[in-house]
RNA sequence: GCGGACGUGGCGAAACCGGUAGACGCAGCAGACUUAAAAUCUGCUUCCUUAAAAGGGAGUGUGGGUUCGAGUCCCGCCGUCCGCACCA
């Protein structure tokens, strides 16, 4: 055994040992229990960051303990390979996005089997192998078939200058990210899933997903957003008769039908068909609605602005009364929700209110709280009040509870065919058309004759050219005219293929699913996923917790129904990790903007509290401003490689630094200090192995343990270690907090140094230690361990180890110390025989002097024992 | 605005079911080794009181409450972070 931690000598062997074994490949065994670990998959960007370490190292921990307890382990890994990075970096270098995305494919690769994680490579793919989207496109003309795919004309970001389609994150007030033109609203045809159809088994099953994180489930249920409501029709009054038709109603989604004999104006949407009629005759109506379509995309501004509109000039009458209300347009009514109009009621919603405030609209008040609380809505500046009450001048609804007068407001509606009662969602169904180059073609074919033909299956895959290099104006893919030119499928006549991509997010819904069954070249999944399925557990950041995680389950339940797999749930349990912070530093540059400073070319200047206050540039010496912490970013220019990291100390401490540093789920500091502090241990862990086996004898066979004849000394440390390995196995296995299972074992690597004993036997209780501490690191340190088991004696390697079971003899103890409380307060520690009854233990507690002090002659009132833990004698 | 989470030493954190607050690590201080430094090893390290020790007191954002006992449970307030954001 080598003297000297070499991590990079060390990691090589291990790594070389498990390649030649195949120790990490996943065979289907009906016999043994299986255990699916899988973090989320990287986008190939070009090397890994400190995310995507602390990612497979949450999972390879998992994978490799549970595969210590006996499990069928599968931990697989691909690439989320299409997407827009991709076509910058090719604009940007004159690279095909093919050859970018390999290059980054094959470095990255590299890097994470450096770091040495238990991943099964065989099943290895990227989303951009025609062998995988193949069926990206299959699946979708089954949903086609089936109409759950459809295509419609929708509303999108334009650039006008890049001629292309941008999304959300790439408009930036208003503009194009990249060209900084106004970004247009253009209405294209695109194609759409029907995931609103599964809303409400997607809503219900969250309460079936006890493994997620409680705010996951919390925030898609929000996205799915159900609402209990009524519809409500208001028919045209003789003005909008005149204009739109005899037999017109406008009909609006509430869920307050409690307050209609409140409703004093309409109001809808600028896209509403109303305010389009209206402004069509109308100049200043029309530049109107136009500001308004045109308005702001960013979503806190909308929510701030105020509350304009305009009279349409058109009138509805109330279902009920038949009074005549006006109609406005309003900017706060969205198209995309309910019917896109809403009745307006000042008196009881919070946006009428403010919107008849401004525009000198009535206030009619027709429901008072039940307690009395609330009378009236009288002057203007009183507030909306918008909690359920009791009704008052609604006609004969009056004095009916708001929840009564909802049921019963619908059934008259109902009755004269002006209303129903129904549901409405917030969620809406999810446009996967991209006008993009690098991302998977959707297969159909625009024939002048026979209109949007589905590519024959034979024909698949539609492969993607590779060849192609966007200049940043508009889809390569589109002015390729050996990709466009087709003939008709059905008709057999020149036609024009569709040249839209997918949403990457498709790529994403069913990879999980594909690395069951990897390699089958005839169907998308195979009976493996029978046995691998569901993901036991799944790993990733929180900002997929709506969409990524929303679409596969979608995405599974439609493979479901599809007939292909038995389940609806993908994923059983979710770990949503922390985000990796650093220090943030800056200097002032021209025009005030900052220049941020790597933390690495920096040395931080504390005070006399040891408070960071700035840093000094490394070279110059130069004084830089402090700006907090903040998640690793370009931006903020204070990220770290993990590459330096791994070349300087290894795989094993930036594993173990990222597991201690913090629990997974809360954010990680970023620490110099700390890594070296990992390092420290690694080290002082394989000098200790190394004495161990280097001492007189210590090249003998391994020592037997005789338990019966062990000092006390020894008969703590062998507790020590027992105790380790029970919370070791608890932490990973239960809590999932490895920071408090790596303590543990810091903690018996102590004792294991203050143990000194000169009996016979301790070679034998200092083996067993050893032995047990680098068992219960061997998932989170697996190179290292790797090596020390060898070096402690063993013949096979520690990957192929069982987990033990903590030896409950060790366990016991004959003496226990217990803590002696006088009004709550510690004043003495006890040694006393285990499980000691009540009596003896308050006795004892009674009988020293120090409690004795304390109590100082006053009667005893009431003595509380909890046993071998704690008396509190209360006087 | 709505929803959720959180608040513990100089720092990252621990305390799992209401029972010893601060495990473990970082930083710091002292000592050993060394010509010296680094590395390594040993010890100390919440605050106040004290020359020091012993001893005592205080202490988990803040004010109350429940309890023999509260970092942990309940109520109010302050602050931080995250998510959603005109969803009728």
């Amino acid at each position: 055994m080598q003297e000297r931690y070499d991590p990079a000598a060390v990691e090589r062997a291990a790594q070389e040992y498990w390649e030649q074994h195949g120790s990490f490949q996943a065979r289907e065994d009906p016999q043994r229990p299986k255990y699916y670990c899988l973090s989320m998959f990287p986008y190939p960007s070009g090397r890994l960051h400190m995310g995507h370490v602390r990612n497979y190292t949450i999972g390879d921990v998992l994978a490799r303990y549970m595969r210590m307890q006996g499990y069928n382990v599968l931990q697989p890994m691909g690439w989320d390979a299409f997407g827009l990075p991709a076509e910058n970096a090719a604009i940007a270098n004159g690279v095909p996005p093919a050859t970018w995305t390999r290059d980054n494919i094959g470095y990255m690769r590299a890097q994470l089997r450096s770091l040495g994680f238990a991943i099964d490579w065989q099943r290895e793919f990227a989303t951009c192998d025609p062998s995988y989207y193949h069926w990206n496109q299959w699946l979708f003309l089954r949903m086609l078939e089936r109409g759950i795919a459809y295509k419609k004309t929708g509303v999108v970001n334009w650039d006008p200058v890049d001629q292309t389609v941008l999304a959300n994150e790439q408009v930036i007030d208003g503009r194009g990210w990249r060209t900084g033109a106004p970004v247009e609203k253009r209405e294209i045809p695109m194609y759409y899933l029907r995931i609103t159809a599964y809303a409400e088994e997607l809503l219900g099953a969250l309460n079936e997903l006890p493994g997620w994180p409680e705010r996951v489930r919390v925030m898609q249920q929000h996205w799915i957003g159900r609402s209990e409501g009524v519809e409500l029709a208001f028919p045209y009054a003789e003005d909008a008769r005149e204009r739109l038709g005899a037999d017109g109603v406008l009909k609006v989604f509430t869920t307050r039908a409690d307050t209609l004999f409140g409703v004093t104006f309409m109001a809808v949407s600028a896209e509403h068909p109303l305010a389009l009629v209206a402004a069509s005759s109308d100049p200043s109506l029309a530049a109107f609605v136009d500001e308004c379509r045109r308005g702001s995309t960013m979503e806190a501004d909308i929510a701030t602005a105020p509350k304009r509109g305009m009279r349409l000039g058109l009138h509805v009458r109330h279902p009920f009364t038949g009074a005549a209300i006006e109609v406005w347009v309003a900017n706060y009514v969205l198209m995309a929700y309910g019917e896109g109009a809403v009745m307006g009621v000042p008196a009881h919603d919070e946006r009428d209110f403010e919107f008849a405030q401004r525009h000198g609209i009535a206030i009619r008040t027709v429901v008072k709280s039940a307690s009395a609380a609330y009378e009236h809505v009288g002057p203007a500046w009183q507030p909306s009040y918008a909690e359920p009450g009791v009704l008052i001048d609604s006609g004969r609804f009056s004095g009916l509870s708001s929840e009564a007068a909802i049921d019963a407001i619908a059934m008259a509606a109902e009755q004269q065919g002006l209303g129903r009662k129904r549901l409405q969602w917030r969620l809406r169904d999810w446009g996967i058309s991209r006008q993009r180059y690098w991302g998977c073609p959707i297969p159909l074919i625009h024939c002048q004759a026979c209109g949007d033909v589905p590519v024959p299956d034979e024909q698949l895959p539609v492969v993607l050219p590779e060849n192609l290099v966007p200049d940043g104006s508009g889809n390569p893919l589109a002015r390729d005219a050996a990709f466009v030119a087709v003939r008709c499928p059905r008709c057999g006549q020149p036609a024009r293929r569709e040249t839209d991509t997918m949403d990457t997010f498709v790529d994403s819904s069913w990879y999980f699913l594909r690395f069951a069954s990897a390699d089958q070249a005839n169907a998308p999944v195979d009976q493996r996923v029978r046995y691998w399925m569901p993901v036991d557990q799944y790993i990733g950041g929180i900002e997929h917790a709506i969409l990524h995680l929303l679409y596969s389950r979608f995405w599974t339940r439609v493979m479901r129904d599809l007939g292909l797999i038995d389940l609806s749930e993908p994923f059983a349990r979710l770990l949503t990790q922390g985000m990796v912070l650093n220090h943030i530093y800056y200097r002032a540059g021209a025009q005030g903007r900052r220049q941020f400073v790597n933390p690495a070319e920096v040395s931080p200047r504390f005070d006399e509290h040891g408070v960071r206050t700035g840093a000094v540039l490394l070279g110059s010496q130069q004084p830089v401003d402090y700006g907090g912490l903040g998640t690793m970013s370009k931006s903020k220019n204070n990220g770290v490689d993990p590459q330096t990291l791994v070349d300087k100390y290894g795989a094993d401490t930036a594993r173990l630094f990222m597991m201690f540093a913090s629990p997974p789920e809360q954010s990680l500091e970023w620490s110099d200090e700390g890594v070296q502090g990992q390092y420290r241990f690694l080290r002082r862990l394989w000098k200790a192995v190394h004495e161990h086996v280097t001492a007189p004898g210590g090249g003998a066979p391994r020592p037997a343990l005789q338990s019966s004849a062990l000092s006390a000394a020894a008969r703590d440390l062998r507790r020590i270690a027992h105790q380790t390995l029970a919370k070791v196995g608890a932490d990973i296995g239960r809590r999932r907090t490895f920071n408090t299972a790596i303590a543990a074992v810091m903690e018996l690597l102590n004792a294991v140094g203050h143990y000194g004993e000169p009996e016979p036997q301790a070679r034998a209780v200092r083996q067993e230690a050893l032995e047990i501490a680098v068992l219960a690191l061997s998932p989170i340190v697996p190179h290292v361990s790797h090596c020390l088991w060898f070096a402690l004696g063993h013949r096979s390697a520690v990957i192929d180890e069982r987990w033990r079971e903590p030896d409950p003899e060790a366990l016991a103890q004959a003496l226990v110390e217990l803590v002696v409380q006088v009004n709550g307060k510690l004043r003495a520690r006890l040694q006393l025989p285990a499980g000691a009854q009540q009596q003896l233990a308050v006795d004892a507690a009674l009988a020293d002097p120090d409690v004795q002090r304390f109590i100082a002659g006053k009667p005893l009132r009431r003595a509380v024992h909890v046993p071998d833990k704690l008396v509190n004698l209360v006087v």
